[in-house]
DNA sequence: TGCCAGGGGTTCA
DNA sequence: TGAACCCCTGGC
């Protein structure tokens, strides 16, 4: 553990971390359970807990933890075992992406569940992030267990892969409002309840095998694999290449137009090993500058 | 007020 | 290769 750790009340102190700005990550478009508050803390739903994290200076205090949870899941969970700084110097030297990496100082990966970035992946195919995190909300709401209460309102886990599989596809769309998406939550959801695909085994595969398991689900092309790869299987190369990043690309990079499929080529060759990386960081610059729109 | 385009892509013809 | 796809919101 590199970090000094100190235990409060219901929660830990984590000293000194750098690059961690959670609000930034909340809006980073990766994750959909996180909701920042007013008072610039964020809420975080994962592995079937509610926690909050607020950086306070140099520190950062989790509250709704203890110090032997923090080391099982949180670390690792926060990429805390990964050095940003060594992360942002090897980045360092290409003037877009410095800018970028400014902008988006306190950005960090999060390496989140398989199952549940599968699924919420497959929601985000032509959809909207504000739509997408409603449609999650409602699916935990409707098929996880109830877990903790945060102003007033119940708080709900992430169904299992088992829960979801049984569900009923009219249900799903009807309640959760994820319309033609939901019969690929369904089916995909079987894959893995039935074992037909171990999503655990894909950590052992390299990442054009696993990506050639995950492109196997309903619901999944190359666009939503990537993501997977890169918010749930730490490969930091894999590059997703959505109509943003597409802009971003063509803007600041590329003189032309080139296909889609190309440019995650591109990008590693760009970027090299931390090319995914660096995609998060021209993803959140370019959004939130409206770059190449 | 009401209509319409378009959105973190994928699938099917 | 291209159209269709649920639903929702912002722009006119």
């Amino acid at each position: 553990m590199k970090y000094k750790i100190d235990e409060i009340e219901n929660g830990v102190i984590v000293r000194d971390v750098k690059h961690f700005n959670p609000v930034q990550v909340a809006e980073s478009g990766q994750v959909f359970r996180w909701n920042a508050l007013e008072d610039d803390s964020v809420n975080i739903v994962s592995h079937g807990k509610l926690i909050n994290i607020k950086r306070e200076k140099e520190d950062i205090v989790i509250r709704g933890t203890n110090k032997s949870e923090f080391e099982n899941i949180w670390y690792d969970y926060f990429d805390l075992g990964r050095d940003y700084v060594e992360i942002r110097n090897i980045l360092s030297g290409d003037i877009e992406l410095d800018k970028a990496m400014e902008y988006g100082e306190g950005l960090r990966m999060v390496n989140q569940d398989p199952f549940e970035t599968t699924i919420t992946f497959i929601i985000s195919a032509n959809n909207q992030i504000p739509r997408i995190k409603k449609s999650v909300e409602l699916i935990a709401k409707t098929y996880g267990e109830a877990i903790g209460e945060y102003d007033g309102e119940t708080v709900y886990s992430f169904p299992s892969p088992e829960v979801l599989s049984k569900a009923d596809v009219a249900e799903i769309r009807e309640i959760t409002r994820v319309g033609f998406r939901d019969q690929r939550i369904v089916d995909t959801s079987k894959m893995i309840a039935n074992g037909e695909m171990i999503l655990d085994e894909l950590y052992n595969l390299n990442r054009e095998e696993a990506r050639n398991e995950l492109i196997k689900f309903p619901g999944v092309g190359e666009k939503v694999a990537d993501c997977i790869l890169l918010f749930a299987y730490k490969f930091a190369d894999s590059f997703p290449v959505d109509v943003w990043v597409q802009r971003i690309m063509e803007t600041l990079y590329l003189e032309e137009p080139i296909p889609k499929k190309h440019i995650g080529d591109f990008g590693r060759k760009q970027f090299g090993e931390l090319a995914g990386i660096a995609q998060q960081f021209l993803f959140y610059y370019g959004r939130e500058n409206k770059i190449g729109k």
